[in-house]
RNA sequence: GGGCUCGUAGCUCAGUUGGUUAGAGCGCGUCGCUGAUAACGACGAGGUCGCAGAUUCGAAUUCUGCCGGGCCCA
C-alpha cells in the first residue's frame, strides 16, 4: 500500500512565490472597484475620530525614498488605527505654489515670458503643479496607501486659498502683521528681488579694502590708555566698498581681544584698533613692517564706543555680534576682527541693526543707483561705479589703510547674469513678540507654553523646537514673486499700505469664488465689493500690492483649510514628518494656529530621520547613491518596500540601498510561508480517498485542551498580540515586525509546526486532536493576517481572501485588530513549557551529536527519555505525546530522578521498527496483526480509510 | 562655528537602577530532511560595544574630550 496517499499534507492556493510585482496591481484594481477607502469611511462612521493630518509634499518631481518612508509610516498608522475601530480619515495634500515650480516654468518658457502676463505665467505653473500631483498620487497609491486621493487638498485650490486668508485676517485682527524694511538680493537689471535659488555664483574681480574709522573724542576718554598725538581708528575690512555709505556700525566679538597698534603710514603717526589675532596679518597686508602693539581691550570693552564715518557726517556705535570671526570660510586669516556693519545691505548686519535699534539705511534705488541722501559725488551713480569712487575718496582723505583687487565668488542673477546687490525693500512681517489682545501674550510666549502640552516623539523634538522658537526673528511672510497666494494689501493714493481684517476677509470671499488669479485680473472695486474701508477711502482709489505669501504660511494654515474645514476636532491627534520640519511645517503651523485659534493644531508630533546610503552618507545625485523607489517597487513589490519601512528604527538616520531592501525579501518569505503552512493545514485532502474538506471554523472548531501544546501556541499568540498592540501604540513598528517575525520563526516554524506535523499528517482527518490543532491554526492564521495587515497590505489581503469559512469582513482592512484573549495567558501552561523547551535545547545538541557520530539522520529514529521529579512527571504525562512531538522524535519515556531535570536522547534504530506511514520508530509498531508495518494509531487510521 | 541627534557582530536591533564568558533574528558556513521542497530543521563561525581619558573593586552602561554621520541654522 502506498501510504503517501493516505497522509494529509498541506494544501492551499496561497502560493509560496509571492509574485508581488504582478499580484499587487491586480489587488489594487480590485480595491479601486470596491472603493475600499469609501467603504472604510462608511464603516467607521460615528466611531471616535483619530486624525493624522498629512503634511503636503511639494508638487514637483517624482517621489523619492523620503516620501516613501513618510507616507508608508502614515499609512501603517492609519490602517492600524482604523482596524482598532477609530474613524481615521486620511486626506493627502500637496504644496503647489512657490519658487521651484515658477523657476522651472520660467526656464521652460525662456524669452517668451516677457510677453506673458502674471496671470498667464500662473496658469502654466498651475498646470505644472497639477501634472506632478497626478504623478505623485499614482506613485503613492502604488505603495498600497489608502486615502482620499480623488479629492486631495491642494494649496492652490480656491477654497484652500480663501481659508488661508481667513487665518491671515485673524492675525491682522490681533495686530501681529506689520510692514518693514528688510534687505533682499536684488537684481538692478531685472528690477526684482531674487530668492537664494535664483542666484548663480560666479567669479568676480572686486576691491578688498582696509579702512580706518576715527574714534570720537568721547570714546578716547572713555577707553583711556590711548596715546596722545596720533589719531586713533577702528580698522575694518570689506569686499564691497559701495556699501560703506550705508555703514551704520562696527561689530566686534565680545570675547575677542583687540589691540592698539601704532605705526607710521604716509609719514603720519597712526594708531589702529585690530583684533589681536589679526594684527600681524593686517600689517603685512598693508605693507607695514614697523609697528608696535600697545594696550589691549576686550570686544566687550570696545562696545558702546563711537566713531566718525569716513566721508559722511555721522557718528556710529561699536556693537557686539557673535558671528564676528578671524577666519574666512577656508580657515585662513581674514579681516580685522572689526566688521563693517550696513544693516541695509546684509542679512547679518540687518539683524544686528534690529537688535541694537540702529536705522536700517539703504540708500540704493531699485535701478541700482545711489539716492539723494548720499553725498553729491555718489548720487545717481551705480553701485559698481560707487566701488571705485568710494575707494578714491578714502585714499584722498587718508582713511584707506590698504586696498587690493581680488577674485571671489559673487552672486549673479540667474536670468540677466549680472551681479546682484543686497538692498532693503518693504516686506510684510508677522510679529512673534507683540502681545495678542486676545491672550495678553505674544506668539513666542504662547508657543513656549503650548509646546510643553504637545507630545513630541522622540522627546528631544521639544528641545529642538523650543530652541528654534526662542531664537527666531519675526516672520517675513512676503515674497516678490508671481506663483503664490497674493497678500491682500493695497496702497492708498499717498502710497501708504492698507490692510484690515475686513478687507482681508472680503478678498478671501472673492478668492473662494474666483480663485487667486482674480487678484491679477480684477480691479480693487471688483475684488472688495462693498467692503468698508478705513479713513473714508474708496476701493477705486486703491492699488493692489504685488507681494505673495511665503509658501510656509499657506502650508502652515493647512490645519484650518483642511482639519477645521473638514470638521475635525482641534487639535488633531498627529502630525508626522521628517525632523527638518521642526523648523518648517511644525513651527510654521503652530504659530498661525496660536494666532488664530490660540491653541496648537496637533496633540502629538512624530518625526523620522533622513535616508542615507548603505555607508551612512547622505543621498545625492552627484554621489550616485540615490535609491529610486519606482525601480525598487518594480523589482520587489510594494509590500517589500513597506516592510523595509516597518523594519527600521526611523528616528535616526535610515540606511537604504537596493541590497538592504533585498534582504527584507527573506524575512518576508518567512512570514509568508508561515501563513501558507497554517492555511495549508486547514485543508483535509486525500484525493484518492474522496476526502476534500476545508476546515470551517464555525463547524469544525473544538475546544482547546489546557494540556496541549496547542494551548501553549495560543498563549504565545496572545502574548504577542498584546505586545504588538502596545508597540503599535508607541509607533515602534520595527519592534512590531520583529515580534511578528520571531513568533513565526521561533514559536511557530521551529517549535509548534514541528510538534504538529505528526497529528496533522497522520491522524484521522476528523480526529479530535487534529481538529484541535486546526482550531488553533485557524486562530493563528486569522490573527496573524490581521497583525501584518497595516504593514503587508497586499499580502494580508491575499491571505485574508483565502482564509476558510465565512470571512467577517470583505477586506482585511475593514476587520478589527486582534485583541489578546486573557484566558489564553495561562501561567501553568507557560511554566510547563518553559521546562520542556529548556530541555529541548539539550535534546537538539544530542541529536546533532548522534547524527555526527552514529549517522542518526532522522529524529524519528530516536527516543527521548525525560529524567524529572514527580511533579514534573505528572505534568509531562498530562501532555500525552506532546513532549515527544515537540522534539520531533518518535517516542518518549519519563523516568524519575532526584537530580536536576535533564533529557537523554537514545538511538532506537536497532530496538524498534519504523512505522511505514508515520515514519516513527515506536514500541507499538506491529501491534495490529493486520498491519504489521504500522504503529497502533496509523493502523486505526488506515482501517477507517479502507472501510470507506 | 552653533542647536538637536546618532555611532553594540556583514545587516536590523536587545542590553533593565554600572555586576559572571555582551544577546536575538537575519545573512554566512556545515549538515540533515525530502509528506511546508525555489520550502523546512539542526549545529557552527562572527564583536578591542566609534576612539581616548576619568570615576569605580568592577563601565557597552556614568562623566569629559576627540573622531565620524545626519537634520536645522550661521
Amino acid at each position: 500500500m502506498n501510504y503517501k496517499e493516505t497522509v494529509l499534507t498541506p494544501k492551499t492556493d496561497f502560493a509560496m512565490r509571492a509574485n508581488l510585482v504582478q499580484r499587487e496591481p491586480d489587488q489594487q484594481t480590485r480595491w479601486a472597484q470596491q472603493q475600499i477607502y469609501a467603504q472604510i469611511r462608511t464603516a467607521r462612521q460615528g466611531r471616535p475620530q483619530w486624525v493624522l493630518h498629512d503634511g503636503p509634499p511639494y508638487a514637483n518631481g517624482d517621489i523619492h525614498m523620503g516620501h516613501v518612508l513618510n507616507k508608508v509610516l502614515k499609512d501603517i498608522i492609519v490602517k492600524f488605527r482604523t482596524m482598532q475601530g477609530f474613524d481615521v480619515p486620511y486626506v493627502p495634500g500637496w504644496d503647489c505654489h512657490g519658487l521651484p515650480i515658477e523657476h522651472k516654468v520660467m526656464t521652460e518658457l525662456g524669452p517668451r515670458i516677457r510677453d506673458m502676463s502674471a496671470s498667464q505665467i500662473r496658469e502654466r505653473c498651475h498646470e505644472h503643479a497639477q501634472r506632478y500631483i497626478d504623478i505623485q498620487s499614482k506613485q503613492f497609491q502604488r505603495l498600497g496607501i489608502f486615502g482620499q486621493f480623488d479629492k486631495p487638498y491642494l494649496t492652490m485650490n480656491p477654497s484652500y486659498e480663501a481659508d488661508v486668508l481667513e487665518v491671515f485676517a485673524k492675525l491682522v485682527e490681533q495686530g501681529l502683521v506689520y510692514r518693514q524694511l528688510k534687505p533682499v538680493h536684488w537684481c538692478a537689471e531685472c528690477v526684482t528681488s531674487l530668492a537664494e535659488a535664483e542666484l548663480e555664483y560666479q567669479d568676480r574681480k572686486d576691491t578688498s579694502i582696509f579702512v580706518n574709522f576715527e574714534v570720537t573724542s568721547e570714546s578716547r576718554t572713555r577707553l583711556g590708555h590711548l596715546p596722545t598725538g596720533a589719531t586713533v581708528s577702528l580698522m575694518i575690512w570689506t569686499t564691497t566698498p559701495w556699501t560703506l555709505p550705508a555703514n551704520m556700525a562696527i561689530a566686534v566679538h565680545p570675547d575677542f581681544e583687540y589691540r592698539l597698534v601704532s605705526y607710521t603710514q604716509q609719514d603720519q603717526p597712526r594708531v589702529s584698533i585690530i583684533a589681536e589675532g589679526l594684527v600681524d596679518y593686517a600689517m603685512t597686508a598693508g605693507g607695514i613692517t614697523d609697528y608696535k602693539k600697545l594696550h589691549s581691550f576686550t570686544g566687550q570693552q570696545l562696545a558702546g564706543c563711537t566713531y566718525h564715518h569716513a566721508f559722511i557726517e555721522r557718528i556710529n556705535p561699536v556693537v557686539t555680534a557673535d558671528y564676528v570671526t578671524l577666519r574666512d570660510d577656508k580657515g585662513n586669516p581674514a579681516g580685522t576682527g572689526l566688521v563693517h556693519t550696513a544693516p541695509g545691505h546684509g542679512l547679518e548686519d540687518y539683524h544686528t541693526g534690529l537688535q541694537n535699534k540702529i536705522e536700517i539705511y539703504s540708500p540704493v534705488k531699485n535701478d541700482g543707483t545711489f539716492d539723494e541722501t548720499t553725498p553729491d559725488w555718489l548720487q545717481g551713480k551705480t553701485v559698481w561705479a560707487g566701488n571705485k569712487l568710494v575707494c578714491e575718496r578714502l585714499s584722498q582723505t587718508g582713511h584707506m589703510f590698504h586696498q587690493h583687487e581680488f577674485l571671489h565668488s559673487y552672486p549673479h542673477c540667474w536670468r540677466s547674469k549680472t551681479p546682484t546687490v543686497f538692498r532693503c525693500t518693504e516686506q510684510w512681517f508677522i510679529s512673534v513678540d507683540q502681545a495678542l489682545p486676545a491672550t495678553g501674550q505674544s506668539l513666542r510666549q504662547m508657543a513656549m507654553t503650548h509646546v510643553q502640552e504637545v507630545q513630541w516623539i522622540p522627546g528631544w523634538g521639544q528641545t529642538r523646537i523650543e530652541g528654534m522658537l526662542s531664537a527666531r526673528p519675526d516672520w517675513c511672510i512676503s515674497r516678490q514673486r508671481a506663483w503664490g497666494l497674493p497678500i491682500p494689501a493695497f496702497f492708498d493714493p499717498q502710497g501708504r499700505s492698507i490692510i484690515t481684517p475686513e478687507l482681508v476677509r472680503a478678498v478671501s470671499t472673492h478668492f473662494r469664488n474666483k480663485g487667486s488669479n482674480s487678484w491679477f485680473t480684477d480691479s480693487p472695486e471688483q475684488i472688495l465689493g462693498n467692503c468698508p474701508l478705513p479713513d473714508g477711502l474708496h476701493a477705486q482709489q486703491l492699488t493692489k500690492q504685488k507681494d505673495i505669501f511665503d509658501v510656509w504660511f499657506e502650508s502652515g494654515s493647512s490645519w484650518a483649510a483642511v482639519c477645521v474645514a473638514e470638521g475635525y476636532q482641534m487639535p488633531v491627534q498627529l502630525y508626522l514628518e521628517g525632523s527638518d520640519q521642526h523648523r518648517g511645517w511644525f513651527q510654521l503651523s503652530l504659530l498661525p494656529a496660536l494666532g488664530a485659534i490660540y491653541k496648537p493644531p496637533f496633540k502629538s508630533v512624530l518625526t523620522h530621520g533622513f535616508i542615507v546610503d548603505e555607508t551612512g552618507r547622505k543621498m545625492s545625485k552627484s554621489l550616485g547613491n540615490v535609491v529610486d523607489p519606482q525601480k525598487e517597487i518594480d523589482k520587489y513589490g510594494a509590500d517589500i518596500i513597506r516592510l523595509w519601512v516597518a523594519s527600521i528604527d526611523y528616528q535616526d538616520d535610515i540606511r537604504c540601498s537596493d541590497n538592504l531592501i533585498n534582504k527584507l525579501s527573506d524575512e518576508y518569505r518567512k512570514v509568508r510561508n508561515t501563513i501558507r503552512y497554517a492555511l495549508g493545514a486547514l485543508y483535509d485532502s486525500l484525493p484518492n480517498y474522496g476526502v476534500d474538506h476545508q476546515f470551517d471554523p464555525q463547524r469544525d472548531s473544538v475546544s482547546v485542551d489546557q494540556n496541549s501544546i496547542d494551548a501553549w501556541a495560543r498563549l504565545r499568540l496572545h502574548q504577542m498580540i498584546g505586545e504588538v498592540t502596545r508597540l503599535n501604540d508607541q509607533y515602534a513598528f520595527y519592534k512590531v515586525f520583529k515580534k511578528i517575525h520571531d513568533f513565526c520563526n521561533i514559536d511557530l516554524s521551529q517549535i509548534y509546526f514541528v510538534a504538529l506535523k505528526d497529528r496533522l499528517y497522520c491522524d484521522a482527518a476528523n480526529s479530535r486532536r487534529r481538529r484541535r490543532a486546526q482550531t488553533v491554526l485557524y486562530e493563528i492564521a486569522d490573527h496573524l493576517i490581521r497583525l501584518i495587515a497595516p504593514i503587508l497590505v497586499h499580502t494580508a489581503e491575499e491571505a485574508w481572501q483565502l482564509l476558510p469559512g465565512a470571512r467577517p469582513t470583505l477586506s482585511v482592512h475593514l476587520a478589527p485588530f486582534p485583541k489578546p484573549d486573557l484566558q489564553a495567558l495561562n501561567k501553568t501552561v507557560e511554566q510547563d513549557w518553559e521546562l520542556i523547551l529548556q530541555l529541548r535545547e539539550s535534546a537538539m545538541q544530542q541529536l546533532e551529536q548522534l547524527k555526527r557520530d552514529q549517522g542518526l539522520n532522522n529524529p524519528l529514529d530516536a527516543m527521548a527519555i525525560y529524567h524529572v521529579n514527580e511533579t514534573q512527571r505528572d505534568m509531562l504525562i498530562r501532555y500525552d505525546d506532546g513532549p515527544a512531538d515537540v522534539l520531533g522524535v518518535g517516542s518518549h519515556r519519563i523516568e524519575l530522578t532526584n537530580d536536576d531535570p535533564h533529557i537523554v536522547i537514545a538511538d532506537v534504530r536497532e530496538k524498534y521498527q519504523r512505522c511505514a506511514r508515520c515514519w516513527k520508530r515506536r514500541e507499538d509498531v506491529g501491534s495490529d496483526p493486520e498491519y504489521p508495518d504500522l504503529s497502533r494509531r496509523d493502523s486505526q487510521v488506515i482501517r477507517q480509510l479502507s472501510a470507506k
